[in-house]
DNA sequence: GTACTTAGTACGCTTTAGCATACTAATGAA
DNA sequence: TTCATTAGTATGCTAAAGCGTACTAAGTAC
């Protein structure tokens, strides 16, 4: 019987994509990306309003820092900063797809069961 | 141009698949039960040595819940319990398994910057 | 010189996730 | 009668994630 599987293969692949993709608002903002391409870190605000300046702000960060997005600067004043998707980056678009398709599938396996659970009323 | 993008279709399921395999232990205790078939509650702590008891129920409850694995309850003294993927559950397989792809190729490419980025020494 | 703009930073707070440790119930074996 | 067994529960702690509000820099337009 296998001990310890902490270090398994498929667990430590899950993690290390759910460390890339996890947190509240990284799908979000790559699902932008990904399929509107280029974006100002104000368009994103106004794109997701119930985010807050500074969360954005560290989430952009963390997903740069995993090289799933890039960050360009113009030396401008007032400031513009464009987010885009990387080629890594790109890679993902699998993972999330499959993901939102079998969350999908989830929603509606879970709504069938309520309503076999209470039939009528 | 896109507002209010928090409703979006791959967004919410992309957060519903998360919140169902999400969570530190859970990623492992799936892949147990699928790779390995039924389990006793105390051969799964065993199995994953730095889990404590109660992190191990909570989760167990919480895929229990979620209708991924099932909780079967033996009438003995000492009791015994046997946890085990249900038919809903085993659909998750593909989805863990292109996360766990997903990922061990972005670890690679990690790697392989990090050698770019110091060449030589 | 005052106001407006953008892309942030700083600070302190609340909420959630996870951890450590001790305890319990019910039975059979010694 | 005491001990070992299994699958938990209870309680309180720490750490991390996320939130709210206020502030900043540096230039342009008025």
């Amino acid at each position: 019987m296998a001990e310890d599987i902490n270090n398994s293969y498929l667990t430590n692949g899950v993690i290390a994509t759910l460390q890339v993709i996890g947190g509240k608002w990284k799908p979000i903002i790559l699902y932008i990306l990904l399929t509107e391409g280029t974006k100002r870190f104000g368009e994103l605000r106004r794109m997701i309003p119930a985010i807050t300046q500074g969360m954005l702000t560290s989430q952009l960060r963390e997903l740069e820092r995993d090289g799933m997005v890039v960050r360009r600067v113009y030396q401008e004043i007032p400031p513009k900063v464009e987010y885009f998707i990387s080629e890594h980056g790109q890679t993902l678009s699998t993972v999330l797809n499959d993901m939102c398709g079998w969350g999908f599938y989830h929603i509606e396996q879970k709504k069938n069961k309520e309503k076999q659970d209470q039939p009528s009323h």
